[in-house]
DNA sequence: CGAGGCTTTGAACGGTGTCAAAAACTGTGG
DNA sequence: CCACAGTTTTTGACACCGTTCAAAGCCTCG
C-alpha cells in the first residue's frame, strides 16, 4: 500500500487504498457488496478529537482508514490508561454495539478518516452475512489476544522489557499498513502517551526509552521511530515473531 | 441457582442448572435446541489439569459449567500473568477457533465440568444461529471489556486499591452465578494466583489482603472470602457498580 | 506425627514515582 | 528570519512502593 496517498473524499469500498495492504484478507465480490452497502459514510476528524466515549453508547461502528488513535480510559482523580493504539484498519466500538455502553474511550492522534457503519444494521449484518459476522468475532477474538499479551506486559515485564515489548509490537502492526520505511515509522504521540501506555510515570518512560537508545535497541527523535534490528529487540521483550498477522478488513 | 448441586451425567441443555441462573439471559427454544444439537460432549477433569494450551490450537470450545479455573500467559523464564479467572458460564477457547492457536492456557483450580462444542461446527453455528453467533461476539466483547479495566488496574491502581478491585470484580462474577451466600464466596485459589493476576510479588499481595483486613473491608480465611460490605470495597477501588451484569449463556 | 504446601513476618534492597527545573523543540506572529 | 510562548524531552535528587531473601508459623492430609 502506498500509505501517503491521502483519502478523497466518499471512497469507495472496492477502491479503498486499505484493501491493497497485503495484511488483509480477500474478500468475495458479495462481501464486499455488503460491506460497501453498510457504509454510512466517513467521519473526517482533527487530531486530538473524541470518536467514541466511555459510558456512552454510539449509534455507529468505525474502521480507521487513516491516521492514528488510541483507546484509553481514566480513574475519576485522572490517572489515565491507554488500552491501545488504533491503526488503519482497526475496527473500533465494538463494545458500545454489544454492551450498550462504551467501556473505553477512543481519541485521535492525527487527522484521522473513519469509515462509519451505523450500529442498528449489525444485526442486520448478523442475519445476512455470516461471513462477515464471523469476521467481527475474529477480529474482537484478536483484540482479546492483544490486550492479553499487554496484560501480561504491564503485570510482569520489567520497565525496559515492557517498553522494548510495546515498541515493537506498534512497529510490527504499522508495517502490517504499509507505515514503515526502512525501519522508520513515525508515532504521532507524546511520550507521555506511552507512559500512559505501559503504565509507567512519564518520567521513569523517559529513561527507559534512552536506556533502549544507548543500547542501539531503537532510535526515536523528533516522532519518528527508527528499529535498525527487530531480533534484538524481540528477544529483550520475549517476543513472539512468527505469529500470522493477516486478518480480515471491514 | 443452587450452587451444590452436582451436574449428573449427560446433562441435558435445556436442563442445564445455569440457565437458573438469572443473569443469564432467556434462550428461544430454537436456539435451544441448536445448542442442545452444537454440544459435543462434557469434559470433566480434576483440580490442576490444563485444559487448553498456549500455542496450540484446540478442537473444542468449552462452557464451563461447574468449578473455577484461570486463564494465563507465561514468560520463558517462569513469571506468570492471569489473565483472568474463568468461573461458571463463562466461555473459553474462542481464540483457538478464530485465530487458530490459543494465545494463553486455561487451567482448572478445582475439580470441574466443561460443556464442550467441536470447533468444526462454530461456522455452521454462524451461518445457521446468527442470534448464537452475535451471542459469541458479545462474549468476546465482554471479555475485551474485562481486560481494559483490569489493565487500567495494573497500569494505573496502586497495589491496595488493585487488590480492592480485584477481590469486589471476582466477588460480584461469583455472585451473579450463585456462588455467594451471605457475603462469602468459596475462593478455591491461593494467593499465589492472586498475585500473578494482580501483577504483585507473593509477599505483597499478602501484605497487601492483610491491609484490606485490617480496614475491615475483606476477610480471607482458609479459602473463604467474607465481603461484609460492598460499598466501600467500590469506592476504594472506585469500581463501578451498577453496569448491567446479564449475559448470554451458550 | 510428620511432610509439604500455604501464609505470615521482618529486613534490606532497588526499581519506579515524584518533584523541580533546565533544555530542546514546535508553531506562531512580527 | 527572528523572537516568543507553549509543549515536550531530558536531567538530577530523593522518597517510597513493591521485590527479594530468609525464616517461622500454620494448616491439611496421609
Amino acid at each position: 500500500m502506498q500509505a501517503d496517498i491521502p483519502f478523497g473524499y466518499g471512497v469507495q469500498c472496492p477502491q479503498c487504498p486499505l484493501r491493497a495492504c497485503e495484511v488483509f484478507q480477500a474478500v468475495s465480490d458479495d462481501e464486499l457488496d455488503f460491506i460497501s452497502a453498510l457504509k454510512a459514510g466517513e467521519l473526517r476528524t482533527g487530531p486530538a478529537s473524541t470518536v467514541l466515549q466511555e459510558g456512552v453508547p454510539s449509534d455507529h461502528l468505525f474502521t480507521l482508514l487513516e491516521g492514528w488513535a488510541f483507546r484509553y480510559k481514566t480513574l475519576d482523580d485522572g490517572r489515565r490508561q491507554i488500552t491501545s493504539f488504533v491503526l488503519p484498519g482497526d475496527f473500533i466500538g465494538i463494545q458500545g454495539s454489544m454492551l450498550g455502553d462504551m467501556d473505553h474511550s477512543v481519541e485521535t492522534l492525527t487527522p484521522a478518516v473513519l469509515c462509519s457503519f451505523p450500529r442498528k444494521r449489525v444485526w442486520e449484518l448478523y442475519q445476512n452475512c455470516s461471513s462477515l459476522a464471523f469476521d467481527i468475532t475474529w477480529l474482537a477474538a484478536r483484540q482479546e489476544s492483544i490486550l492479553n499479551e499487554h496484560l501480561l506486559s504491564l503485570g510482569r515485564r520489567n520497565a525496559v522489557e515492557c517498553a522494548a515489548y510495546y515498541i515493537l509490537h506498534l512497529y510490527l502492526r504499522a508495517d502490517d499498513v504499509g507505515l514503515v520505511t526502512e525501519g522508520r515509522v513515525r508515532f504521532p504521540f507524546t511520550q507521555e502517551h506511552l507512559a500512559d501506555a505501559l503504565g509507567l510515570s512519564l518520567v521513569h518512560t523517559n529513561k527507559t526509552l534512552k536506556k533502549l537508545s544507548a543500547d542501539g535497541l531503537i532510535q526515536w527523535e523528533h516522532g519518528w521511530c527508527f528499529v535498525p534490528d527487530v531480533a534484538p529487540l524481540a528477544e529483550l521483550a520475549r517476543f513472539d515473531l512468527g505469529q500470522p498477522r493477516t486478518r480480515p478488513l471491514l
